[in-house]
RNA sequence: CGCGGGGUGGAGCAGUCUGGUAGCUCAUCGGGCUCAUAACCCGAAGGUCGUCGGUUCAAAUCCGGCCCCCGCAACCA
């Protein structure tokens, strides 16, 4: 019926570090719209992806302590990643690309030399402050007070060779593709484009494409010691994804110019000046439309890993459910503008619209259907007049739905779904089946109209839902009894679309509610627990500035014991008594609080050290005479002990210097 | 005067482009029902739409001043 192509893209994530709410909710509404227009018949390519190049994922990994690949590595494709997020979530992506991969990396070579060739990329300098024991530059917007944002010192004015793309040659081109036409929404953002950089003072500035500060980026091939800026090299996926200057894939053709990217708005910028002057540059189709997407706060400001309050998508599509969360996401916030995300309102919108309306509907419906009529409606049903205004609501929502989902207003395209369940709701009332049932004989047929009235109201709206929650729509299929045919796009505009002696089932519990008190108070423990998370993996404590004069440290008597004897102090939960050889022959008796690390029998026989010159001390009754040595630090903020347990080959008594 | 977004019943939002009875969800109160997931249905209370002024027969909506909140601020993904 529909032979039409779309091309929908995320922007591509930057791995560097765990991906959060934030990025879950353009996904999934990615996801959602590629899920309707395949639910429509179009021929979908659904593209998303991860920008692995740059500075920061450098950094991050020279922190770890691996190279960048092994870091990207390991957030994209270890468990609890971002490819393990997606599955998680459901999402239906057609392929995935990362900046990393062979390909390209080799399409950006050819795209910066095109455009080097054709005198958009020039060599010029880069000039800015420069902070030496950093190594970065800064801007003179940057700087606080004058100094380095990140260390407080002195900067200095300096300047690097770089490449630059000549972007103020397309500044009209570019001014007017924003204003005159709708390429890119929400309308609203497109005032801060025009206004903040190309009609603002000095006009369109070049735009910087080329590092030397750094090496994990693609080379330039004709000017070692410079790599391709990030946004050059992340923005041409969306085309080297199809094949574009590579053999990896061929479907440029088909799916070029991409009907919509989905990006944050904080990236518009790029999407919506930068992007189009390259494709420009290269005389190459411009994408249909760009569309920037609210944020989703929390507690009124931006979700930050420096505030420590980013939401854990993983967390909750476990916790909940990964449809509800899905939902919930799309339901609550106006794509185009920012959302305040809060636990309370995850929950009501749970309750609210799934439990209540949606699942209770589809519970009352079905039960009833089974308690009346064993599960399957009698073909004999006779309908009133008054059911003519759910059927009319009905079979107008698909095009009431599609009119919000054309403009991305998921908000309002489930908006519309929902009238539609709470009317449905309504019918049951007025229409009492349990008093219908009383005399099956005289009311029969009216019922079962009644039944197969409401069936189908739930079956066009799950249609409908399933680009949203496309697990939970298949459940409800089995559970009204819709077959393939009653699931299709085309069914969804049509009343009838199930059998007239249609067999239902009434199964789990689809959407179960949520105690919001004990909930809410479950949620903030998880989210300790996450935080905690967070925390560094090995702390330890930093070094000791005070000075020792050897003669003091000297009086350290440091020497290795051999552990004869080991138990558990009774009524203690923290110590250990040791009875130990320290080479006098006679045994040394040391207490240590350590019972929360080792089990004593683990001990006997090993080589230890221990300070055997401390003053005795008494502990639960029992003298200890020095103390073992052992290293301690912390792990995720909880500490961790190991005593220094040394080669069995050094004898009892061996002194320590 | 850097740019942009926002300020609407107790909470969260829609409505503003294209002026004309202020709408939705939750919470509150009262009623109905018992098929269903203590769910569903009906009704009520509650807002001078941040503030001051202007245009108009008529302003949440158009224009101007002011106050408050948030985001962005060019080489940072």
């Amino acid at each position: 019926m529909n032979d039409k192509k779309f091309y929908i893209t995320t922007p591509i994530y930057y791995p560097s570090g765990k991906l959060h709410i934030g990025h879950a909710y353009c996904t999934v509404a990615t996801d959602a719209m590629a899920r309707y227009k395949r639910l429509q018949g179009c021929e979908v390519m659904f593209l998303t992806g991860t920008d692995e190049h740059g500075q920061k994922i450098e950094d991050k990994a020279k922190e770890a302590r691996v190279t960048p690949q092994q870091f990207v590595d390991e957030i994209v494709s270890a468990p609890g990643g971002v490819l393990d997020l997606w599955k998680l979530m459901d999402i239906s992506y057609d392929r995935f690309i990362r900046t990393t991969d062979d390909y390209h990396v080799q399409a950006i070579q050819k795209i910066f030399r095109k455009m080097y060739d054709n005198g958009d990329i020039y060599k010029g300098a880069y000039k800015g402050k420069y902070c030496k024991p950093c190594e970065s530059f800064w801007t003179e917007s940057q700087l606080k007070d004058g100094k380095c944002p990140d260390c407080g010192r002195e900067v200095c004015d300096a300047q690097e060779e770089a490449y630059f793309f000549r972007a103020s040659k397309y500044a009209d081109r570019i001014r007017s593709l924003l204003l005159d036409t709708d390429f890119l929404e929400p309308k609203s953002r497109v005032h801060e484009m025009v206004n903040n950089f190309i009609d603002c003072e000095g006009g369109l500035q070049d735009l910087c494409v080329s590092r030397t500060s750094f090496t994990w980026g693609v080379p330039v091939d004709f000017d070692p010691g410079h790599v391709v800026y990030v946004w050059l090299d992340a923005l041409f996926n969306y085309m080297t994804a199809l094949g574009h200057e590579n053999d990896r894939y061929d479907d440029l053709e088909k799916f070029w110019p991409a009907d919509v990217h989905f990006v944050g708005k904080e990236i518009v910028r790029f999407h919506a000046i930068y992007w189009p002057a390259f494709l420009m540059s290269l005389d190459l189709p411009l994408p249909k439309k760009v569309y920037g997407h609210g944020w989703l706060m929390l507690d009124g400001g931006r979700m930050a890993k420096s505030k420590g309050n980013v939401v854990d998508p993983y967390m909750l599509a476990e916790r909940y459910g990964v449809d509800t969360l899905r939902f919930f996401l799309l339901r609550t916030f106006p794509f185009g503008s920012d959302g305040n995300f809060s636990n309370e309102l995850l929950i009501q919108t749970i309750n609210v619209d799934l439990a209540n309306d949606l699942g209770n509907l589809v519970s009352r419906t079905t039960a009833m259907a089974e308690k009346y009529f064993g599960g399957t409606l009698p073909a004999a049903r006779c309908e009133a007049e008054a059911d003519g205004e759910l059927i009319a609501l009905v079979t107008g929502l698909r095009e009431r739905y599609e009119q919000q989902m054309e403009k991305f207003q998921f908000q309002n395209a489930l908006e519309e779904i929902f009238k539609v369940i709470q009317r449905a709701n309504k019918y049951i009332d007025e229409n009492a089946p349990w008093v219908l049932a009383k005399d099956m004989q005289a009311n029969g047929p009216r019922l079962a109209c009644v039944l197969y009235d409401l069936l189908e109201a739930v079956r066009v709206c799950t249609v409908l839902l399933t680009p949203f929650m496309p697990g939970s729509c298949e459940k409800i299929f089995a559970q009204i009894g819709a077959e393939q045919d009653a699931r299709t796009w085309d069914s969804a505009a049509r009343w009838g679309a199930l059998p007239a002696q249609v067999s239902v089932s009434k199964g789990e519990n689809l959407f179960p509610r949520i105690d919001m008190e004990k909930e809410l108070a479950e949620l903030e423990k998880a989210v300790e627990q996450a935080k905690k998370a967070l925390l560094p993996d090995v702390e330890v404590e930093p070094l000791c500035d005070a000075q020792v004069d050897f003669d003091t440290f000297c009086k350290s008597d440091l020497r290795a014991v051999k552990v004869k004897d080991c138990q558990r102090v009774k009524k203690s939960d923290k110590l250990l008594r040791f009875t130990l050889e320290d080479g006098t022959g006679t045994d040394r008796q040391i207490l240590s609080g350590i019972a929360k690390w080792y089990e004593p029998e683990q001990l006997i026989g090993k080589t230890l050290v221990a300070i055997v010159n401390l003053p005795p001390r008494k502990m639960m009754g029992l003298e200890s005479c020095g103390m073992l040595i052992s290293a301690v630090h912390t792990e995720k903020g909880e500490e961790k002990l190991h005593l220094l347990i040394v080669d069995d080959a050094i004898p009892a008594g061996a002194k320590l210097c």
